[in-house]
DNA sequence: TAGATTGTTAATCGATTAACAATC
DNA sequence: TAGATTGTTAATCGATTAACAATC
């Protein structure tokens, strides 16, 4: 990962992504042309802003113009690397990690979960699941084999820290942990935390009666 | 609502889940005195932070001393809402919509999902639930007795905004979003996305070799 | 050319951090 | 009292927005 690309802020690259997926709303839309304003205005923000942030990445648009939709949505999809397929592992088929193997949310956006892992695997309290299931311990084995370099992890809070450092060991460089948990990893692995309870905390605050 | 609460940012409620997280972690570890130093270490924050962000709710620490953990914690579960139960119902039994049903992280937080909604209920085709399940058509009339107020929406995305607006009329004044659509909804109503595809982009983005 | 919209610089706004008097 | 840590003000940092020359 070059030093570049570590100094743009996530939010610069969510709201790229968000970019992206207007983008791909409107592929058939008749009208190739987009400006900064219209896809602003589609997501609340500032014309400024999505110029700025696309001036992050070099000169994307034509000016007295705006940009052609088709060659901007290219440029989105090899600036956030989904214009080639990455293979996911997921970790943990409780039921959120069984949900997450058939989420077809992420296949769309070129995710491809290529096998998952549970300690029941091979036992028969193994569920069904839409992709092959192995057992923990085949885990280096396994992510070596199919050459994944993404990880979801949806395990019990006690197995993270430890599931971690095997994924880590096995050449994982980038988890999706929904596991409440703080994980330590190296510095080449990036972690990115999504704690549903925290979501649902944030929204309750906003309608509840004051404290 | 009132004024003062919905100035208070997004990030500085998200850090009070957090704060709670770690005093509820040590809630049965002895010392009931945290200082802000300890809880801003705990989560790679910085001190001052900690204070000025509750400083926002009024005075909660003893000056030479630190926080009484216990009180703090109290304190932090009445500022979020989250010192009383709340009644969640869930529109859309796919498989998102199944896991987070039974998702365990919730109730822990005083989330309860009291019932789910989704077209297929009552007929062969519907899911085994943990909760009630009911049809759409009796929307409004289940949220009424059952007192909802708060909703989970993981409907198709075609239904999204036909089923906030029908939420919005039966009284609902939060909605946790998993559908990749912005919503349309009165200014009384909060709504919070959650898009799980974005932040597998994002976290894709600071892995994959630059474009 | 006239009109429109870019890329970019400068101005503003808000959030984070440092510093410290107050105080237990 | 001496030591520690709060609450809060002031300084810094970064992100957003406004403005506009460049240019299609």
């Amino acid at each position: 990962m070059t030093e570049v690309r570590t100094r743009i802020p996530k939010a610069v690259v969510k709201r790229l992504s968000l970019y992206l997926r207007v983008l791909q709303e409107r592929e058939d839309s008749g009208s190739d042309k987009i400006s900064s304003n219209e896809l602003a205005q589609a997501l609340g923000f500032n014309s400024a802003q999505v110029r700025k942030d696309l001036a992050h990445f070099g000169q994307f648009g034509v000016p007295g113009f705006g940009y052609h939709a088709g060659e901007l949505r290219e440029s989105l999809k090899r600036i956030l690397g989904t214009d080639r397929r990455v293979r996911v592992a997921l970790v943990g088929m409780g039921n959120l990690g069984r949900a997450l193997t058939s989420y077809h949310g992420f296949s769309r956006q070129g995710f491809e979960v290529v096998c998952a892992f549970d300690l029941v695997a091979g036992t028969e309290d193994a569920p069904a699941a839409p992709v092959p299931l192995f057992p923990v311990e085949e885990l280096e084995s396994r992510l070596k084999e199919l050459r994944v370099d993404f990880a979801i992890l949806t395990v019990p809070r006690e197995a993270a820290q430890d599931v971690t450092n095997r994924l880590v060991e096995a050449g994982v460089t980038a988890i999706l942990n929904f596991v409440p948990q703080r994980l330590s990893v190296p510095s080449h692995v990036q972690v990115h935390y999504v704690d549903l309870s925290i979501e649902m905390e944030t929204l309750n605050f906003y309608i509840a009666p004051p404290g």
